[in-house]
DNA sequence: TATCCTCCCTTGTGTCACAAGGGTAAGGGG
DNA sequence: CCCCTTACCCTTGTGACACAAGGGAGGATA
């Protein structure tokens, strides 16, 4: 927990990046981009955030990149989801959401007893 | 993101101990029994991850702490929200359900698009 | 007496978000 | 034609932190 904000990124960042390119290959701009935008700009992510994440999900095997051209005409690297990343999101999304659930709870409860 | 877990306790860890004291004061190990408890034993708090949060937050004014007696009849610190803690966890439990909620809804995307 | 449980803590170690830096090249306005 | 903005890529500190693995003391139970 950062002083004023809400570290929420470190724990969805890897699952977000891999939704992001579940309906396709994107580049890292285009990602941040989508990030940004579906979290209603809560999320926001810093270029030294992405680049290494992206990295990351690479060496694991999730995801591979290729140079190509963007939509602006310009150099980019598209990522694109492997089979083992494909897996990993559905793997990992019902946990994530099973423990968000479980500390949304918990923050709400009412009496120091189970409820 | 580790390899098979959710690092969800990194950004929640903080809240679920002001959350546990909001009652009263607790010694560590009853917060961290209480976390568990709370979470259906979905968060499993290390000592080693515990003890340096509630220096941390000691720390930062959130918390105090006093040597007593537990139920056990054995020597125990018992740690106690002061008024700016309380605030603290007042500002920042909101927000943690919006950031929340906010990622839940990006990773349930159906589409590229803004919904 | 021995063992378990309750309670407290510290010191590596590795990971990671972030700030701050740097670079290339396209497109458009003057 | 030059400049500025935008769109793209990246790296190197640095500090924060979760965790594993260690250690210790004292009560309770058998």
């Amino acid at each position: 927990m950062a002083d004023t904000e809400i570290d929420l990124l470190r724990s969805s960042l890897d699952l977000l990046v891999l939704k992001a390119l579940s309906w396709g290959p994107m580049h890292g701009y285009g990602i941040s981009e989508w990030i940004e935008d579906a979290t209603s700009s809560l999320l926001l992510l810093e270029e030294g955030t992405l680049y290494p994440a992206l990295h990351r999900l690479e060496r694991r095997g999730w995801l591979t990149s290729e140079w190509g051209v963007s939509d602006n005409n310009r150099r980019a690297k598209f990522y694109r989801l492997t089979t083992a990343g494909r897996a990993r999101f559905r793997a990992q999304a019902p946990l994530w959401h099973r423990h968000a659930e479980a500390i949304a709870v918990a923050l709400r409860r009412r009496s120091v007893q189970p409820s």
